[in-house]
This record gives C-alpha cells, structure tokens and sequence, in this order.
RNA sequence: GCCUCUAUAGCUCAGCAUGGUAGAGCGAAGGUUUCGUAAACCUUAGGUCGUGGGUUCAAGUCCCACUAGAGGCUCCA
C-alpha cells in the first residue's frame, strides 16, 4: 500500500463523475472543504489485505503525532502505484482504514471511492509536512514498513528530548529540573516546549522604535519590510560597523555575493529540498530567481571557486547581508523582532576536520559573546541559551559540552534529537526573552555536515587527497534589526523597574545636546560644538524659539545623555558648564575637557560616525511617528 | 496562512450601543515674548473618518470584501 501523506491548510475537493461501475453512490456532488487536515493520499496495490490494516493505521497515527494534527482525509489515489489492487478489494481496505482510524483520530473524512474528482490543496511548508511511506505484507502475518525508515525516523529524529545543562555540567531531564520561578529562563523554556504567554499586550518595543523615530512600518512594501528614519539608520549603521569590525578582528574575510539566485541551480535546489519554501520568488525573463535567505549560498558557491588547502584553513568568510530575506507567514510578524527583510552579519568557517570545528566552535563563542556584551546586552542578565544536538555528538563529546556550560554560568537549555534531520551535528543560540515573554534568538553557531559536499567545496588535505570542508555557521549578534528589538524591549524592562529608559551612549544618535538660553548665546554655542565635534561626539543645538524649559523636555524624551544650557554665565565664564546628565539624573558643572574625557571613557571602543540630521533642531523635518 | 480585535487631523485619542453633514489636546504656520534646567501666550490652517462596494431618504456610525497593524495559533534555515 502506498501512502502519500500531506499536512494541509485545507483541501477542498469535488466529485466529477463516475469513474467505475462500482462507484459509491453519494448523496451529493458537492464541494468540500477540510481545513487543518493531513490528507492522505492512499493506493492499495495487489498483495495487500486486512492484515496491512493496523500498521497502516499505526503509521497515521505516528504521522499525526508528530505533526500535532487529528484530523484526517482517507483520499483514494491510484497514481501512487502501477501494481494495483482489484476496486472492490481498495475500496473495502480503505473503509477498514478509515473505520480503525475513527478511534485514533478526532475526525477522518474518506473522499469518495472510484470519482473522477476535482481538488485543491494547501500544503504547509515545514519539513514533515510533506511524506510518502510504503506499507507491505511480510511473510505471514508480520508487516513490514519500508517508509519505516522515514516515519521512524522523522519521529525519532524530531521527538526532541529536552534537558537542562547545569553550569557544574550536569544533565537534568527538564521535568526534573527545579525552575526560579518567574526567571526569564523559564520563560525560554515555556516558549521553546509549552508555548505558554504570559502577557498580552503589544510589545513595548514597537511603539518605542516609532516614538524615537527609529523605524516604522512601510505599508506600501511587503509586511516586514520596514522603513529606518535617519537614527535608526546610524544606529544601525554603527552596530554593523561595530560587529563587523569584531569579525575582522576575529579573522573573518568580508565578502560580498549577490541578494539573488537562480532557483534551478542543482546545490541550491537540493537545499531547498530541506527546507520549507519561505522565500520571495522573482520572474524575470525566463530566469526563475528567488531572494537569499541568508548568506550562505553566496559564500559557498565562492568558495567552491577557491583553490584551498588544509594550511589555508580553517577559512574564515563574512558578510552582513542587507538584505536577507525570509517570506514568513504574514501572522507572524511583529516590529523589529520577526522581519521578511533584516541585516544579518553571517561568517562561515571551513574547517579541515571535526576537531578544527571543535576549536573554532568554542573561539566563535567568545567572539558571539563579546559582541552581544559590547552591544549592551548582558549575558547573564539579558540571555539564556539553548543547545541543540544529536544524541551521538552528546555521546561523543560530553566534556566539550560541559565547558560550555561551565563558561556561560547558567543553566543551558538542551535539545538533544536521536538522529540527525538538519543540516548540523551541533548548534547554539543565544535568545532574549522579551516583556511580551517571547524568546527571539540573537548570537547562534552551527557546525555543518552536509554543505561542504552538496556545494563541492574541496580542499587539499595534507596527504594530498580532496576533501570536504566541515562549516560552521555564526552569527555573532544576530540580525542588527533584532539587536535594536533587543535593545529597545530591554529599556521597557528598565523601565518597568524604575530604572531610567536610555539606550547606549554609543548608539544614541545625539550624544550632547547644547541648548542656548536665547538666540543671542548661538555663537558661542556653535563654539562648544565645534570642539566636540573634533573629538567625534555627536553634537546638536537646539535654537528653536522655545523656552529652555521645553527644550529640556523634549532632550530629556529623545533620551539624549548629556545636555548643556548655554546662557550669560557660560559665555561670560567660557570655562565651566552645567551639565544635565541623564542617567545621573544629576547637574554638575564641570569644564568641557572634563566631559570629553567622561564621554569617551563612556564609548570607549565602540565606532563612531557622524550625526546624521542637521545640526540645527530647526532644520530637521519633524519625524512624528 | 487561519481565528479574534483595531483603523477618525502630522501625533495621541473622543464621537459609533440608539444612523441626521466632524471634536479635543499636542504638533504645524503666523504673531507676541529673548526666556536658566521636563510643556510661555494669542490667532489660523489642517479630515473623501484606511480603500472599495452594499443597506438607507440619510452612513464616521449598520453589513460585506480588501489593505495595513495587534494578539493568539502555526512557524522560525
């Protein structure tokens, strides 16, 4: 028997005509329509009978509960085989199919048996959602499945076993495990198992990114293409300088590949082939091309060019795309958390063998961390982490597993899966939980298996034959576009606690703001800018004709750090200035080498680049979001 | 993509249950004020009530479809 099964938005279906004399009669030609269904497309062949019935019905239901789905469509299709089975014997099978599988499911549904039929489907996109399985007599009364494979497998292989990785190293079975309750772990793990909420709301960060006129949504594009208003724009501009700069010091090679792809290249297309069909199509002449998803084909075809030795390696790749893009269900985009298009800074390694990717493994680690505590998330405030292997690589490497752990300081999150279904043995993530509870992951790691061979990337080896290169995969912020989300979904949380709302100094558009008293004081304003503008702070003057007081006001809800009053006394003194500091909520007098010196301590490291509005406040458009 | 909810001036929102020609605050423009650490004062202009259809003598208000957003589901290479 074979059996073709479809996890489905819906099918809709419609009986034609009698195709045999044997025909079911039925009440009515009309349509159909089953939403939330897997359908199951069904052949009976020749050497099949009763005794089939109950391993067929097992196999359903196995499929059912992997997906989580119990409903159910028998539907009778003889193109599955060349070897059928007489009408009479099918369509009995397939009444016993359905009448067994009445007690396994919520509801089964049979299309009719021996109709011409119209029909349309709506097939999901994960990776079980489509599955064909063959189920066959064996000698005397055992069954035996050659799908087996493939319906064992998919269940063993995706029932995830769930653990928590102790900092001292121990593994505890994640019901075992005693949670702090309220931590935001917990709440990582409610997300990744049980999918529990704890809040409803709208999610702070979204109405923040539109009141600091850093994004907004762009209803004229596609959702989750969004517009950067100028400080989004440098903000984002300088998290990219900054990870990318961490990247080079790590050793990675910036590239750049093309935002699209031939669709019907062979590597590409037996990628696709593992993954659901998420991404944005183009036609264009003849060419039927679709947008990158991530930087990965780029990179690998590149380096399938190179000419590459084990000296060479382990090879270091990078590039930030903007964009990458990923056609996620329109439910399931939210602000600056989940996009269709965001920036995202990938770096491939290609190592010689599994212990190289071992080491690089564990140096992209310090690397991810670093940069994730460099952007003010803080990794043992602001993170947990989620590892995900096979049980094989955990056997194998129970010690290498530990010092993770043992780095981190926190309890680990697991995922351990029988086989290997993706792409990689071993991957990481760190992921932030929001004020909505949501996890949202940000730095991630993968070590690859599969690509190296399926893109042909070959190096020489020290005995002279061709190998495949291992590949990791690194992320070391996660998309910039998540990082702001991050950022901004965190102030919420500040705030929440009676902490003062700010975002890194380096990050804030502008830096000082001076305020004169009265358009008289312009002058020497523009002095002081001048002198710290030459030591790259972003400074701006505020001479709009209002009172200082609403001045103030307005500095104090663009979150701008520092802010100076220039009035009679300053000019008149020229040495000392009353600062307004933000985050002290303090004013002190201090001189302007002073507050140079305070401020660059402050970025220390961190990039700059040069305000990006005018300088003066009556200059700029009002971006009121 | 599915279910539920939302859409009124540049921004935040009232008006809608009971249909009868559109309101406030902030912002903007013009003017007065040259002002010392979180909102000076006066005047004026701003709206095909998301888009398209329908019901009605009459629709911002009721109904339908579409678009965009939010929450949930699902999903997340």
């Amino acid at each position: 028997m074979r059996i073709l099964l479809l996890h489905s938005d819906f099918i809709e279906y419609q009986p034609i005509s009698k195709e045999i004399q044997t025909a079911e009669d039925l009440p009515s030609k009309s349509k159909k329509k089953i939403d939330e269904v897997i359908v199951a497309f069904i052949a009976v062949e020749k050497d099949d009978d009763e005794s089939i019935i109950a391993d067929v019905c097992k196999e359903l239901k196995t499929y059912s509960e992997i997906i989580k789905c119990d409903n159910l469509l028998i539907y009778p299709y003889a193109h599955l085989s060349s070897d059928l089975a007489t009408h009479i014997k099918a369509q009995t099978l397939l009444v016993l199919i359905e009448k067994q599988t009445g007690d396994l499911f919520k509801n089964v549904n049979r299309a009719p048996f021996g109709w011409t039929k119209s029909f349309n489907i709506k097939v999901k996109g994960h990776p079980l959602a489509e599955n064909a399985k063959t189920v066959r007599k064996k000698n005397g009364n055992n069954t035996e499945s050659t799908s087996e494979s493939m319906a064992l497998k998919s269940e063993d292989v995706l029932k995830s076993i769930w653990y928590v990785l102790e900092p001292g190293g121990n593994l505890i079975p994640i019901n075992d495990y005693k949670f702090e309750k309220e931590s935001l772990f917990k709440k990582l793990v409610d997300n990744e198992l049980y999918k529990k909420r704890t809040v409803v709301e709208i999610p702070p960060h979204v109405r923040l990114m539109k009141r600091l006129a850093i994004a907004d949504y762009e209803p004229s594009s596609d959702g989750g293409n969004m517009r950067y208003y100028p400080k989004g724009r440098l903000m984002k501009s300088l998290i990219e300088t900054y990870v990318t700069r961490m990247i080079h010091d790590y050793g990675g090679i910036e590239v750049e590949t093309p935002v699209m792809y031939d669709s019907n290249h062979p590597s590409i297309q037996s990628y696709f082939n593992r993954f659901p069909a998420r991404q944005y199509n183009i036609q264009s002449d003849n060419k039927q091309l679709f947008l990158r998803f991530a930087a990965c084909f780029g990179q690998f075809l590149m380096a399938k060019d190179f000419q590459i030795s084990y000296k060479q390696l382990p090879l270091k790749l990078y590039e930030l795309t903007r964009y990458s893009f990923r056609r996620e269900k329109s439910g399931e985009l939210v602000g600056l958390r989940r996009l269709r298009a965001f920036s995202m800074p990938d770096c491939h390694a290609f190592c010689k063998d599994i212990d190289q990717a071992k080491e690089e493994f564990v140096k992209r680690f310090e690397l991810s961390l670093n940069v994730i505590e460099g952007l003010g998330i803080s990794s043992s405030d602001d993170i947990d982490m989620v590892f995900r292997f096979t049980t094989d690589f955990y056997e194998k490497n129970k010690e290498f597993i530990r010092t993770f752990a043992t780095r981190i300081k926190k309890p680990i999150l697991v995922e351990m899966w029988k086989e290997r279904f993706f792409y990689f043995i071993v991957k990481w993530e760190f992921n932030f939980v929001d004020n909505l509870g949501k996890a949202a992951a940000l730095s991630t790691d993968q070590i690859d298996v599969e690509n190296g061979e399926r893109y042909k990337i070959e190096f020489v080896d020290s005995d002279g034959t061709k190998k495949y290169p291992i590949i990791l995969h690194n992320s070391p912020s996660g998309a910039i576009e998540r990082v702001i989300y991050a950022l901004l979904e965190k102030t919420a949380r500040d705030s929440n606690m009676g902490k003062i709302q700010a975002l890194p100094l380096w990050l804030s558009h502008t830096q000082i703001r001076i305020i004169p008293v009265a358009s008289k004081h312009l002058e020497f304003s523009e002095k002081i800018l001048v002198e710290l503008d030459k030591n790259n702070i972003r400074t701006d003057i505020d001479d709009r004709e209002f009172s200082v007081a609403k001045k103030i006001r307005e500095a104090e809800s663009e979150w701008i750090h520092f802010i100076i009053v220039i009035g009679d006394k300053e000019v008149d003194d020229g040495k000392e200035f009353v600062v307004r500091e933000r985050l002290a909520k303090s004013q002190y007098s201090t001189s302007l080498a002073n507050l140079i010196k305070r401020i660059k301590s402050e970025i220390s490291d961190k990039p700059y680049l040069p305000l990006n509005l005018p300088v003066y406040l009556s200059k700029r458009p009002i971006i009121m979001v």
